[in-house]
DNA sequence: CCGGTGACTTTTG
DNA sequence: CCAAAAGCCACCG
């Protein structure tokens, strides 16, 4: 709390994100000032569902394409939770992924 | 302090 | 077009 790390910030942000919208691993790297850390962030996630509950479904790669969903358990699941977000996926990728990019160093500034 | 690690990203082949 | 490698950096033991 007194020393919020690098995975902490990412909880924050990736709680921030607003239903419907997605961002990637990196812009949240770079967000928090650690641009290349994009990995971090994905890994991250990773503990969050162990430390706190974020919605790491929001957040795909560069591409759009639901990279994490492997983790998510069923491959379907996080296809389905942006879905029911109305975000449309299709084959695991975001559609209007430009459009619903949600980049936290241009909403939070 | 050092090494392993990883849900990324970009470049090269 | 697909595959592989390297660069990247913070956390953990």
């Amino acid at each position: 709390m007194t020393d919020p790390g690098f995975f902490q910030k990412v909880y924050d942000v990736c709680r921030l994100i607003p239903e419907g919208r997605v961002t990637s691993y990196g812009a949240i790297a770079k967000y928090l000032g650690s641009a290349g850390s994009a990995r971090m962030v994905g890994w991250a996630m990773n503990s969050s569902g162990r430390m706190a509950d974020v919605p790491a479904h929001r957040v795909v790669n560069r591409n759009g394409l639901l990279t994490g969903k492997s983790h998510f358990g069923d491959s379907n699941a996080m296809q389905n939770l942006l879905k029911a977000e109305g975000v449309k996926v299709k084959d695991l990728k975001v559609q209007d992924f430009e459009k619903l990019f949600w980049d936290p160093m241009k909403e939070l500034n």
